[in-house]
DNA sequence: CCCTTTAGTTACTCCAAGGTAAGCTAATTA
DNA sequence: TAATTAGCTTACCTTGGAGTAACTAAAGGG
């Protein structure tokens, strides 16, 4: 994370140092509503491994947008959630969450993947599929 | 871009193709109000080289976020422009730039390195700074 | 005594995004 | 005749984000 050559100063590349990589934007969307331990957050995003999530937890960590609790116990118990910071961060991936949907379902709508009446989608879609699968974490 | 191993159908990593890269977001961020000629957008960029804006612009054809138009002349002339697709990017876009430039005076805050009072910025940047800032291409 | 559990760490590899530099076209200009 | 221009392409190299797998601690259960 945060690329040596990186224009000082430039909020775009600020930016992408919390929602460029891979998995960051399905951790810190995981972790919107609440606590979650390490492997709640792993078994959420399927295909993300322990030393990625480590790496960014720690990096979040570390630039305060997650707060880390370390409870006395063996085997270990540790939860993360987010600080006020991160929040702030939500309404962002929110915006880039609803593109990737809509943009993902047009192209589908282009191939002939998707039969579905494009004019129903779009009744549907906003109030339906995206909000519904916001809140299983469907397709995260 | 569109890295071989993708979640199919994650709209995260969808969206990751078109805003995930180093020049992605400015490249598309200085297209939003009209047309550019290939030199235009590289200048608009400092630091951006020919090969990975001609790599970009071509991704972002193929994908119809942006059109290109040739002129048959010597030496060529080449104009760029987003296509209706491609402007549906700029709103998320526009989100993930304030956060930036917020989270960015945060920093500088807690840093010590702005001694601007906090709550004078609060006021003053959504009003000057940031519009400015995005007509002059500042900090991109 | 060994297995399981959680939350990691360490060592290693890989690949593609990105950076660098040179070459190309063909008409115009000095 | 040589340089300049715009918009590329090609070849090459570097880097770091991400993937894989093995290893760890310490308590509790069978």
């Amino acid at each position: 994370m945060a690329s040596k050559e990186m224009l000082a100063g430039c909020p775009v590349q600020h930016a992408l140092q919390y929602i460029g990589g891979k998995w960051q934007i399905g951790i810190l969307w995981h972790l919107r509503e609440g606590t979650l331990r390490f492997n709640a957050i792993k078994e959420a995003l399927p295909g993300l491994s322990e030393k990625v999530l480590a790496d960014n937890l720690k990096f979040f960590e570390q630039k305060g947008i997650v707060e880390k609790q370390v409870f006395a116990a063996v085997p270990p118990k540790v939860e993360y959630r987010l600080t006020q910071d991160g929040q702030t961060l939500i309404p962002v991936i929110e915006k880039i969450l609803l593109w990737g949907y809509a943009h993902l379902q047009d192209e589908r709508v282009q191939n002939g993947t998707l039969y579905t009446p494009a004019t129903v989608l779009e009744e549907l879609q906003y109030k339906h599929d995206i909000s519904d699968s916001y809140k299983t974490g469907a397709g995260l």
